[in-house]
DNA sequence: TAAATAACGTTACGTAGCGTTTTATAAATA
DNA sequence: TATTTATAAAACGCTACGTAACGTTATTTA
């Protein structure tokens, strides 16, 4: 709404997606380091104050970027067993994070201003999208019987995210999609040898 | 060993304690991002080369303040139950990163060269220390019959240091320490309905 | 059609910080 | 004393920042 006709020349909407594709490609060849304004106005043949109209600096604009690169996970199908379903769901998650892509979204966290709007549009739509279907997927799971119903859904959530986020951070070991198995397996049965 | 004296004047003590004091300084001041090696060097009263014979650039400087600045986490020790040491263990983890000095610590870890000495040996240093601690904490565990045997040790301690580091990045929730005895607790008794 | 408006690309600017080099001086050994 | 090394200070060239001014271009309004 509020539909009132700009008066003046609009804005190119050309300009922003020379923008956004220069962008993604140096942060494909050069990494986010080097992603600076001037280079990416110098490859998409436009002005700096033309970026600054649309972005505040370089790492509002890599995040852009980056949002623009992470493909929206597909959803998993509910099937019989929800702790199948989480299984697959972390398998799908690993191998969006276990790249280059993953790396620098794990970096753009934890450099961005913390209560910045951006920041908070990234970690939603990057990070959390896909936090909600796992949310799904364990509500779904405590419905039919198949977990605790005093499950602390925040805690589990957490317990299934964070561990591949410490490795992509660490990187002590690799993120593979075994580890998927292993993470769910473990969080499933617990560690505990009371029977 | 090798006590060959030096010829020429010897590297001042003075000089790199006066650096590491600006600079850890510097970073409970103004964040890592105002960390630079001008204004180490103006407040320490010393000159840019000299503090480039010891670091490498502004980041290395950093990682030394920080890892000067981590505190030694005071072991835990042996209870009856491995489990109960283990929830002690979580909760002083939670305690030294819930901070500020914790957030500088994973946006250390984010930004540094992956491959780098400084990397390796301030991961080893600041996370991975204290993650020994737990595995020696789960081993026990495992011995005295408390845990499974069967637990994969590497994924176990993952989830139990995964989320911490989860939460310091995405900030979507607090690090509380009734969010180690849930983590914990969680992790302890799994999550499945199965009796 | 003309005027007003706003985004455009270009150019230039001053600032910050980088990492390096130069200089003269100070502190140690041979 | 001569040599060697580290020091503080200053200046260097460089990259990138973010902003401002310019004339141009596209669009709406009168």
């Amino acid at each position: 709404m509020a539909e009132t006709k700009k008066r003046g020349r609009p804005r190119s909407a050309r300009a922003q997606a020379a923008i956004l594709k220069a962008a993604r490609e140096l942060l494909d060849e050069a990494g986010p380091a080097r992603l600076t304004i001037e280079a990416v106005a110098a490859r998409a043949a436009v002005g700096k104050p033309t970026i600054y109209r649309y972005w505040a600096n370089a790492r509002e604009l890599a995040m852009a970027a980056l949002m623009a690169r992470m493909p929206d996970q597909p959803d998993v199908k509910a099937s019989q067993s929800a702790l199948a379903d989480l299984r697959t769901h972390v398998r799908g998650l690993i191998a969006r994070f276990a790249t280059t892509r993953g790396r620098q979204t794990a970096l753009m966290l934890a450099t961005a201003e913390r209560d910045s709007e951006m920041f908070k549009a990234f970690r939603n739509q990057v990070v959390m999208a896909g936090r909600e279907e796992g949310r799904a997927i364990l509500e779904r799971a405590v419905e039919i019987g198949e977990v605790k119903s005093d499950m602390p859904l925040e805690t589990a959530l957490d317990l299934v995210y964070g561990p591949i986020f410490f490795r992509l951070l660490t990187v002590h070991a690799p993120l593979t999609q075994d580890f998927a198995d292993e993470v769910v397996g473990t969080l499933t049965s617990g560690i505990s040898a009371k029977t």
